[in-house]
DNA sequence: TCCGTATTGAACT
DNA sequence: AGTTCAATACGGA
């Protein structure tokens, strides 16, 4: 076998998310491209492990589409530099409902200078959503950026019942 | 080594 | 009040 990358799709109420998944773990969560592929079909021999993790992170990925908070996050296997990794984190620590500035995180990893790293490091973030990059918002309070576009930041954050 | 970035805060008009 | 500028830290070519 050659390491391969299992693909599930997940359908829900605001489109069909592409999870991808390693032996280790769900590594990358798309937002909906509008391109049709082949989809979890050809499934042949997916271990019950995947099926397993996809079942989770479909659960969480509603809950959180929802404003809520997911009762349990599969295993994340992020693919990313310790910086990041420390970025990613503490975005998973922001509760429900709450925002953070590029600033506040960069505090908290101890890097208060790092305001500029940590924008990047949102961008490298392979599994939007699950891990709340939507939930870090500009230092006035302002949108920022977000990878699936603004309109779903803006959706998501409003869901929270955070308004502007 | 240089450039780009999902920032920030202060200065300027 | 809106806009422009320089600074800072990290990743990618």
């Amino acid at each position: 076998m050659k390491n391969q990358i299992v693909e599930l799709s997940i359908a829900t109420t605001d489109g069909k998310f592409t999870a991808k998944y390693t032996p280790e773990g769900l590594a990358e969560l798309d937002f909906p491209v509008g391109r049709t592929k082949g989809a979890g079909a050809g499934s042949n021999e997916i271990p019950a492990q995947f099926h397993r993790w996809h079942r989770i992170t479909e659960s969480a990925l509603k809950s959180v589409l929802a404003g809520q908070k997911p009762k349990q996050l599969p295993p994340l296997v992020p693919t990313g530099t310790e910086f990041q990794k420390s970025v990613w984190n503490v975005m998973r620590k922001i509760p429900a409902g709450r925002t953070k500035s590029y600033g506040e995180v960069a505090q908290a990893i101890g890097r208060p200078r790092a305001v500029r790293a940590v924008g990047g490091a949102c961008g490298a973030n392979p599994i939007p959503i699950l891990v709340p990059c939507h939930r870090i918002l500009a230092a006035n309070k302002k949108l920022g950026g977000f990878s699936g576009g603004l309109d779903w930041k803006r959706k998501l954050l409003a869901r929270e019942g955070i308004v502007f």
